[in-house]
RNA sequence: GCAGGGGUGGCAGAGCUUGGCCAAAUGCGACGGGCUUAGGACCCGCUUCCUUUAGUGGAUGCAAGAGUUCAAAUCUCUUCCCCUGCACCA
């Protein structure tokens, strides 16, 4: 049994003493590897893996391939999520105590993890042991911390340049917002990590007849205001007449609802009036002026929207269905209204569900659809409402007058700027899955943030040098290019400053905090100057540094001079990022395609030249436990450093990272994991026993194991530079071990050749399972390290179909003879003695491959006819040309298939001579061997190319 | 709703871009056998059905249905189902 864990801690400590890892400029080409630096508020469990794990392999692979690679790696802070952690521990939080156990965090620690930075430098320290214990070749002297001074001088200037090119903009944002402690939530600070869902609403005024007043409802389809037939009101609660801030008039609205709309509409209220009193007015429709009633709705909630519904009987079910209990109960009002259908499902079209007469109020049909009435319960009334919302809003058109032919969603916009620009109406926006609670136990509320900053990434002409530049960007896997190219697109304002978090103070408005995601975004420049800019005092770090040292701007002997800053210093590191930028990959996972990545894409174009921008990113999948996805709710998160303890980092490093394609989720499972681990172990006993082996020439066996090992170096070569890491594992591990036990089942004892062969699946497995590989690689007398000898290549002329060919001979005469032996066992007759091969006449093999090149049965047989010494040979001249017609008729069933072979009679003599020992021992009986002309036996006429008859005798 | 990705044998997961060599790799599991005091270790075999006095044969089959083709898991169309993302949040 091997221990990992000596291997793996011996071979780190020989790495960090020999600086391999450590990046400087030289002459060989560069190659920089980054990948999403984590954030600081828990240690890495085994998912995180994936990321660091591929941009790892990566770096090494490039490595043996000869460039001088530098794989950097940082801490990211910022935002409010360690403020979050911090005041939850105050709280003593339960869950997130439960989630620190899962990392074994010691209870003193976990005491002194109310101060922010206190956490933030913890973890930073934990990830770090992690990653180097996962044997991640990083170059630590170039860390970074995004709470940092020296990087908010640099985040500074970032944005400096960015609105100094105008991509800063303002404006008006809805937001989840916590009244109490007045702030902004996210989904990171909310109970239960529930994201608030913020939606836009229409709010309509119909105003109540002759009074000057109106009845505000809230509706977010307001296409169907010409279908509405009156209003509902809850009349047991209370309303409250308003007026509103910039409108005239006042505005009756659900007292429950005030609070949660105050944090958009300034609100006062006159008076208060019961809802009973509300249910003798007649509103009028401000679209078409219809008089209609107000009546009392048992579903009307008082707290969501106004507390006041328009009522749309023909395409609402909950409408309907009040109507209808109204009806029943008598009241005649409710009697004499009838819907008003303004939307109908085109005709011909993929219809929409609900199958209905002409005659038919929609509302009801769909109700109808799913065996539901107007008296059903609530859920299935809502049930019903989606579906017809859904229905109608893809294919329904509009009937109603003035907007007869419309698509719902074109109408929807018309109607709302009509009632804009009238005045009677206005965009609201609705928590829609509300209640939402922030942590410390508030409703949530939506507010309007007024001049809020963004960073303007639908600015055309940004978008435009985006996309221009994308096509040159290398995607791996391709398949998510399109996945970019759509995100590339899509991604419009985005808000760049928040109110509170760690990070740096918007140069704009010191009141505000640069939002975290968008202070990441160009971090890896930072890196390759990053030994230089520690050494600095940040008031060093001012635009002009950044500027001369990122993007060459300025005279670096001015600079020195009115900075304060060495010449040399400055030149270091300005040729610093000049080397190392010019040549990126960029590792990530799918979530951040659609923010960090493609924001990523934005500022590079937006702040460096064209050579420096973007040259590759890589997007990994995630790591499922036992085929679940890791969760701390789940409790299936597997601590990092307990992966490693428990099966080694390299038996972990193979299964997270390279037994799937990139794109796809890996498995991780404990039956895996030792699984890769026994068969490591296997090459690992091979390399220690080839000091036992033999010498001697070169057998067929020799040349089959060349030829695999070749072939295995060019195919994994090939999806090593796509990172399709799947294909490459399994070839290098599984079939290794398969091949290397058949060599010597097959008698292989050559010493040479399995040291050749060990040596470089080693070599080659050394970019994902690095420490057993220095240990195999020593094992095999190698002197120098493992992770930067030069990666094999293969050499084509030991690449034999043939001889590769000749071996699946050998299974298949295995394979048939014991069927072969199982029906004469069934059949009861004597059991044999020994198994007789009969190897075809080489008139066959002419036959065969005449047929191969012709595909003709016709053709084929008229060159036999012709001259059947050319076609099938001297020898075959005694064949009678029947049974050449009869055999190649046998084989035109399977023409499709019929390859050209180059193996003769000779050659598979030759090979069954040299294999049947093998075979008799897999077959457990003694095996002879003739050839189809001197065989006595009336079944030899059976013998096929490669397909000897099989006598059980 | 919009966008993207899928549905393969007990499970996981290849193959489908370039249709035939695919009853479909590989791993796990189940089963049978060997090794062993015993086995979780290792080795061998087997894992759709039928047929065959002997193997290199046939049928069914890769969500469902239809089509193109000499030939389809692989191409086209339709249907059903599943997953992921949709922003100010790291």
């Amino acid at each position: 049994m091997i221990n990992y864990k000596e291997i793996e801690r011996k071979w780190q400590a020989e790495w960090d003493k020999s600086k391999i890892f450590e990046g400087d400029i030289g002459p060989k080409e560069p190659y920089m590897v980054t990948a999403a630096y984590p954030y600081v508020n828990a240690p890495q469990h085994i998912g995180h893996m994936r990321t660091y794990g591929t941009a790892d392999v990566l770096a090494r692979y490039k490595r043996m391939q000869g460039f001088n690679v530098l794989y950097p790696m940082g801490f990211h802070g910022t935002g409010t999520p360690i403020l979050a952690f911090a005041k939850r521990l105050q709280g003593k939080d339960e869950e997130l105590i439960r989630e620190l156990r899962i990392f074994h965090i010691p209870h003193d620690e976990m005491e002194k993890m109310t101060d922010p930075l206190y956490i933030a430098n913890y973890f930073a320290n934990e990830i770090e042991n992690g990653m180097h214990k996962a044997g991640y070749s990083i170059d630590w002297r170039r860390k970074l911390f995004s709470i940092d001074p020296y990087y908010s001088k640099f985040i500074e200037w970032q944005f400096g340049i960015l609105n100094e090119k105008g991509f800063l903009t303002q404006g008006r944002h809805p937001v989840g917002w916590c009244p109490v402690e007045n702030n902004a939530v996210g989904m990171h600070d909310t109970l239960h990590d529930v994201e608030p869902e913020i939606e836009e609403e229409t709010a309509v005024a119909f105003e109540v007849d002759g009074k000057g007043e109106f009845m505000l409802c809230t509706t977010f389809r307001p296409e169907t205001l010409p279908g509405v037939t009156n209003l509902f009101v809850k009349a047991e609660a209370t309303y409250a007449l308003c007026n509103i801030d910039g409108r005239s008039g006042s505005y009756y609205i659900a007292k429950e609802a005030i609070e949660p709309l105050a944090h958009q509409l300034k609100i006062s209220v006159a008076k208060e009036v019961p809802g009973e009193e509300l249910l003798g007015n007649v509103c009028i429709n401000p679209l078409t002026g219809a008089k209609m009633p107000v009546l009392p709705g048992f579903f009307v909630k008082e707290a969501v929207g106004t507390g006041l519904v328009m009522s749309v009987p023909a395409h609402a079910p909950f409408d309907y269905a009040a109507l209808e209990r109204l009806r029943l109960s008598g009241n005649a009002v409710a009697a004499g209204i009838k819907p008003i259908k303004v939307i109908e499902i085109e005709p011909g079209k993929q219809a929409g569900r609900a199958k209905m007469k002409e005659s038919d109020v929609p509302a009801a049909a769909y109700l109808a659809l799913l065996d539901a009435s107007a008296g059903s319960s609530d859920n299935a009334i809502e049930e019903a409402t989606k579906l017809e919302y859904k229905d109608e809003s893809h294919w329904g058109r509009m009937i109603a007058k003035g907007y007869e032919g419309m698509s719902e969603p074109d109408a929807r916009d018309k109607i709302k700027d009509e009632l804009t620009k009238s005045g009677k109406g206005f965009s609201l926006f609705v928590l829609v899955n509300s209640p939402v609670y922030c942590r410390s136990g508030h409703k949530i509320v939506v507010k309007i943030v007024e001049n809020q900053w963004f960073l303007n990434y639908g600015d055309k002409e940004w978008k435009k040098s985006v996309a221009d530049l994308f096509p040159s960007v290398k995607v791996l896997p391709d398949k998510s290019r399109r996945v970019f190219e759509s995100a590339i697109e899509w991604i419009d304002l985005r808000a760049v400053a928040r109110a509170q978090g760690l990070g740096t103070r918007f140069p704009v408005d010191r009141n505000y905090i640069i939002e975290s995601l968008s202070d990441s975004t160009i971090y890896m420049s930072l890196y390759t100057i990053m030994p230089m800019v520690r050494n600095l005092p940040p008031e060093k770090l001012t635009p002009q540094f950044f500027d001369y040292a990122l993007l060459g701007k300025g005279d670096a002997d001015d600079i020195s001079k009115s900075l304060g800053i060495d010449y040399d210093i400055l030149r270091k590191a300005r040729e610093s990022f000049e080397y190392w930028y010019k040549s990126t990959s960029r590792h990530s996972s799918p979530d951040l395609i659609f923010n960090h990545l493609t924001m990523y894409l934005y500022n590079h174009v937006a702040i460096f030249p064209k050579e420096y921008w973007p040259k590759q990113i890589v997007v990994n999948g995630t790591v499922l436990s036992e085929g679940e996805k890791m969760s701390k709710s789940l409790g299936n998160i597997v601590p990092l450093s307990d992966g490693i303890e428990k099966y080694g980092a390299d038996p972990l490093r193979f299964v997270v990272i390279a037994a799937v394609d990139l794109f796809n989720d890996s498995n991780y499972s404990p039956d895996a994991v030792s699984g890769v681990g026994e068969r490591l172990e296997y090459l690992y006993n091979s390399a220690a026993n080839v000091g036992n082996l033999g010498s001697g020439s070169l057998k067929h066996i020799d040349y089959w194991l060349y030829s695999k090992l070749n072939r295995k170096i060019d195919t994994v070569t090939k999806s090593m530079d796509i990172l399709e890491l799947r294909v490459a594992s399994t070839d290098m591990l599984y079939n290794s071990i398969l091949e290397l036990k058949r060599y010597f089942a097959r008698g292989g004892d050559n010493s040479v050749v399995v040291k050749e062969y060990l040596s470089a699946v080693t070599l080659m497995l050394s970019p994902i399972t690095p420490h057993i590989s220095e240990e195999i690689w020593h094992l095999l007398g190698g002197q120098t390290f493992a992770s930067i000898e030069k990666w094999p290549m293969p050499d084509e002329s030991m690449v034999s179909d043939k001889v590769e060919r000749q071996e699946d001979i050998v299974d298949s005469v295995i394979a048939d003879s014991r069927q072969v032996l199982e029906i004469v066992s069934k059949k009861g007759g004597k059991h044999p003695k020994e198994i007789r091969l009969i190897v075809a006449d080489d008139w066959k093999r002419m036959a065969s491959n005449l047929l191969a090149e012709t595909k003709s049965v016709g053709k084929a047989m008229d060159s036999v006819k012709s001259d059947k010494a050319k076609a099938l040979g001297e020898s075959a001249t005694k064949v009678e040309i029947g049974a050449v017609a009869d055999y190649m008729n046998a084989l035109a069933k399977k023409m499709a298939g019929l390859k050209e072979s180059g193996i003769t009679q000779a050659d598979e003599l030759s090979l069954l001579e040299e294999a049947k020992y093998y075979i008799g021992s897999m077959v457990g009986l003694k095996v002879t061997i003739e050839k189809e002309s001197e065989s006595k036996s009336p079944r030899a006429k059976r013998s096929m190319p490669e397909k000897p008859c099989i006598n059980a005798e």
